[in-house]
DNA sequence: ACTCTTGGCTAAAGCCCTTAGCCTCATGGC
DNA sequence: GCCATGAGGCTAAGGGCTTTAGCCAAGAGT
């Protein structure tokens, strides 16, 4: 890598890679600096330490579930958004487990504008159950704890028994319509 | 503390101590060694590395959240059973933050029998809704991923909105039960 | 062509885990 | 009562990691 070549985003990108192959552990500012083929002293220049590395790996990662989930709610509502929304949730997860550990979710400005963007997305995606204000913040606390539940423990194997995953979710993502129904707004249905 | 006072347990218990004040990061074995009193290459003579003392804390942890929430749940069916497992669960993690986030979720034969209570325990509580097999398997998953979720994002101070965290516990409670309701065999209620 | 910033380097300190090897006490069999 | 034995401490030491300090070269701008 040619002198200059390096950037916190290009050490983000290699610190998702060893992230992926060897599991949260296997992000080490001396890993990082093997893989950018430098000494480790020399990401100082670039990354304040590993705590803000940690910090913007994070919000690289929240920024990309944000792009796909929104991706997929785009043009859908009420229920089919909530489905969509939480299918593409656990895609990401899926296609990356290892990454879905590494989130942080005390409150930094790195993930501030991603973590905004998806509670836009959201709150989009319940607008068809006419709740309003703190009644849809309530509402969109429970969306995010069930799919990120869920997540992190399909991410980090803790479920044990052989039944089928995607059963279970598709019965969470029933449960969550089915409960986003008992507290809609009355008169509305999740598809107006 | 006296020669032979230090055992795993006590080490546990010193661990323990540690997580409460400085989050998972603060446990290291010089620390434990050190609340001992004792060099720390002295704790290996009780646990076989950190690895270990980690799995062991995760099992107490999880053999605490057991008995809580199984004496919250006794004598208590349906929809009542419901509200009192996941009261107390949430309870128990905010009474100790710190210890919920070094839970290991892999499979490990330390928190197998811990593991296995809870399942007992949320079967039990699920029974009056009259599923069977799979069927439980699939709701207790829904339930535990709805439970973990809300716990984490709490205990790592993932919601950042001023709105009342009670407020939402209630309604992701009612909408898991709901969601029971919905997908319970036909003919039954929550109360039987 | 000269300068000054940028981005690399080496050296070194400090913390942590872990292994190796020793020593000391308490206990249990004789 | 005595000695062997093993459990449970200890110090020494190595290797990995992060982080700071200080130096040096390359290249951009004047």
């Amino acid at each position: 890598m040619g002198r200059g070549a390096l950037s916190p985003d290009t050490i983000v990108d290699l610190a998702l890679g060893l992230i992926d192959e060897g599991g949260p552990a296997a992000l080490t500012l001396s890993a990082v600096a093997g893989a950018a083929g430098v000494a480790p002293p020399s990401l100082y220049k670039h990354v304040r330490n590993l705590a803000e590395l940690r910090a913007l790996v994070s919000a690289r990662v929240l920024t990309e579930i944000a792009e796909q989930v929104g991706e997929a709610v785009l043009g859908r509502s009420g229920d089919e958004a909530v489905r969509a929304l939480m299918t593409a949730w656990r895609a990401y997860v899926r296609r990356h487990p290892n990454r879905y550990a590494v989130l942080i979710h005390a409150p930094e400005p790195q993930s501030a504008e991603a973590g905004a963007r998806l509670l836009t997305i959201a709150s989009a995606a319940l607008r068809a159950y006419g709740m309003k204000d703190s009644a849809a913040i309530h509402a969109i606390r429970c969306l995010r704890a069930a799919v990120h539940g869920f997540a992190v423990l399909e991410a980090e194997g803790g479920f044990g028994l052989p039944e089928d995953l995607n059963e279970s979710y598709d019965l969470l993502i029933h449960m969550v319509i089915a409960g986003l129904h008992a507290s809609a707004a009355p008169g509305t249905k999740g598809l107006p």
